[in-house]
DNA sequence: CCGTATCCGCTTCGATACTG
DNA sequence: CAGTATCGAAGCGGATACGG
């Protein structure tokens, strides 16, 4: 393999990853991407319910946080009955399997808190 | 063990999580913290080096993205000689192991990338 | 060389009130 | 119930110029 190849690989496989990494930050973005992931965990939820478990949330930031949610296809939303509507929202497999990238976030924190005990 | 006690473990967890993550999060935070982090990962960098390596950020953003992240335990800071004044930049051992965080984001985009696939 | 100071536009987010 | 509309405050981040 030339010189020239093997840099073509390394650019193809830097911008692939970049962009990963910018879906993955899509998805945290913003206050309320994470409670809503984290409570939509247990199961499906409408939205008054959401908004009830969620401390301090308003419609506006709900609405508009479940939407970047359902375009960067992490949630689903489905409209049911008419009288009077109620919508349910859920996790895609995608938002299922977020949990992994969490809990990774989980212990690098703790072992950071490890790592700088008495340093400040 | 008990109702109360039960309740009282889950809370705890879930705070110490949250601050876990929180630390994470402030890591992640502001348009080129992980720049600067990637940059360092090659090596111990002087502050125009940093500059040169991270195409377009300005002076005053380095200086403050810099300061976050040793304010954050991830990089150290240490001034050397008196004429001109040299400054270097290292990952602390926390730096380092973020990468690990890293991997996670960059595997997690990538299968939701798969997921997506065909679906919008 | 290594930053800091100032100004300023743009986005984000909360509060509140209102619609289908 | 499930959102939308409008307003205004706050802060992030860019451009530029200057200080130690």
């Amino acid at each position: 393999m030339g010189r020239i190849s093997e840099l073509e690989q390394v650019k193809k496989c830097s911008t692939t990853f970049v962009l990963a990494v910018n879906d993955t930050l899509n998805v945290i973005n913003g206050k309320w991407k994470l409670p809503i992931i984290g409570s939509l965990h247990f199961g499906k939820k409408r939205f008054k319910e959401l908004a009830r478990e969620i401390p301090k949330i308003t419609p506006r930031m709900l609405s508009k946080e479940l939407k970047d949610l359902e375009a960067n296809g992490v949630v689903t939303r489905t409209v049911h009955g008419t009288i009077p509507v109620t919508v349910e929202y859920e996790l895609t497999r995608s938002g299922e399997s977020f949990n992994e990238v969490l809990d990774v976030m989980v212990k690098w924190g703790l072992q950071h808190r490890k790592n700088s005990m008495g340093k400040r």
